[in-house]
DNA sequence: TTGCGGCATGAAATCGATTTCGTCTACGCT
DNA sequence: AGCGTAGACGAAATCGATTTCATGCCGCAA
């Protein structure tokens, strides 16, 4: 590849005039003209790691997710990433697979990058960023908080899990809940809007249906059967996630209970369901939204903003389900 | 962040001392300790951009592909991570939207970030390599194969839709095929195989039956609507893949046709199915597998192998339906 | 005419790790 | 004892772009 060097050679000028001409400030009209033609007769493309070596930043963002085959998760990267490409950054997408270890080894290589920043879906509420902090690289948090005090990005997850359960009260009576990891803040909060509901419609709150598993198709799947299998069964089911949900009706189906014969609410969209839109309650989580929201907050972060961190608090849509019988 | 002069400096070594530490020759025993407690205490990592820069090349290596939101295609990237990160390489994840344009962009940001290879599934088969290929950087093609020299490693399309249609010829006689866009040569491989099939089996091939259409769960909807709307409707249906098999079972059930009332046949896993797994035959593609391999011939390629370019061709398997009626 | 501000430009320093090259020490062999 | 060699190690060059600093030139005002 073409150095900076090459082309001011063959433009007759010095390499520090070829730079300005690419950062634009103060160059003659000729050689503007001149050291174009040179770099494209050369196909020069700057090389990054110069370039950002010198500068202490590249125009690239990190996007660490827990699970990049969760289309909650997917969505949302393409919300950030039509945000960051639109103002020239990159979008190195890193999945840490839910475990801190490979989440900080993540990080690490953002710094080791000299990334200009990153935008966070926590493993875990024990995430530690102390040391990217350090660095005063700008972190984002989006789906989940972190504990440190950063710009985030969340939704109403008491919310998202009330209105799916006030959903499902209207025609049943014993309504269970399947929710991701007790430790993981977006669950249990989902779950403290499936008693809400319970309190809301005056009704007193099963607790024997509380079951936290994973965020997982696994997790609803096994977590379904066990339900089932109750002496008293639940006649409706809230999923904490869309893979739950996802596994919950699975499980269903293969007992000859696809909804709406079962009343069954899903927190998050089932963008690869085959089911009639119309069998389940869907609330619409704002992904693709957060990921928009939480690049431009890195954005503005890393053109210098100061202001104090914020919290955006995004709103979710309920889909109800056609009202059954 | 601390760098290796500071770590030199604690240690009372010379920089280039402790770069042979972290890149293991020749160093004594009692200075590789010096240097480890002092890079421990200074909580030093190696800058990136400098020893890319450096070394021309770095330990990134890039996943391009077409749809991030597709879980085939983010089933090989878990693939291709698993490997990768294994043998000390992070991926880049680079989302091409099909789209040649981005493509391009995101290859030219590969060559001008050093890294040390690509992995492409291409946009389509007109997807220009010259210049990263003249870079001599390693480029192995995934899933759809390129028209250059290069490694590949591709599973037979032409099988797949051949079994998946066979097995829907056993009960059924008229067998639509959706495709994806004919101009993709993995879409118009599968629907030859559909073809084969019809002529395996000694049946006139139903050419008004065969539609191409784009590889998105809208795809799938627009032409099983059509199909169905046709004089004589067909009473089985092959999807080319996954997202077209979505597609074209929402809209059969909306229409009250759920498999296995009609028979269905997806080239494709079908990851988030609520449907039972006995409704509708499945080829299952190795997409991790596929991954998986394209990493190990990346990597080897890095390495310095230099035989001659090898395709790989992996194959599928099928998971038929139960047997329906 | 002299002087000063401002602008275009180039030389050279810089970012931080790697690597070449040369020096020095120690050890072994004749 | 003298010589050769290998290994440890530091000085300095290097990767390529950016940026500081210095220089020279022009124009305008005094």
């Amino acid at each position: 590849m073409a150095t900076i060097y090459d082309v001011a050679q063959l433009a007759g000028v010095s390499p520090a005039t070829v730079s300005r001409v690419f950062n634009g400030v103060g160059v003659s009209e000729a050689k503007i003209v001149a050291v174009r033609n040179a770099a494209k007769q050369l196909d020069f493309t700057p090389n990054r790691a110069a370039r950002t070596l010198r500068r202490q930043s590249s125009e690239v963002i990190a996007l660490v997710i827990p699970d990049i085959e969760n289309p909650y998760f997917t969505e949302m990267a393409r919300g950030v990433e039509d945000v960051a490409s639109e103002a020239g950054y990159s979008v190195v997408l890193c999945n840490s697979d839910s475990q801190i270890e490979k989440e900080s080894t993540y990080l690490r290589i953002a710094m080791a990058e000299n990334m200009s920043g990153v935008i966070l879906a926590a493993a875990s509420d024990h995430s530690n960023l102390d040391e990217i902090l350090k660095t005063g690289r700008p972190v984002v948090a989006v789906d989940r908080s972190t504990g440190y005090d950063i710009d985030g990005v969340v939704m109403s997850n008491r919310d998202a899990g009330r209105s799916a359960t006030a959903h499902l009260l209207e025609t049943s009576h014993r309504v269970a809940y399947i929710g991701g990891p007790e430790n993981i803040e977006t669950a249990a909060d989902r779950a403290d809007g499936w008693r809400l509901a319970h309190r809301d419609a005056g009704v007193p709150v099963p607790e024997d249906l509380l079951r936290f598993s994973s965020f997982r198709v696994d997790g609803g799947r096994e977590v379904m059967e066990e339900l089932l299998a109750l002496p008293e069964p639940p006649d409706a089911v809230v999923a904490g996630n869309n893979l739950i949900g996802v596994g919950a009706i699975q499980v269903l189906t293969e007992h000859d209970l696809t909804p709406p014969r079962i009343g069954v609410a899903v927190v998050g969209s089932l963008p690869f369901t085959t089911l009639s839109p119309s069998a389940v309650t869907v609330v619409r989580l704002p992904a693709r939204h957060m990921g928009v929201t939480a690049a431009r907050m890195l954005l503005e972060r890393i053109r210098g903003d100061v202001q104090p961190s914020r919290t955006v608090v995004l709103r979710n849509e309920v889909q109800a389900a056609r009202p059954r019988r």
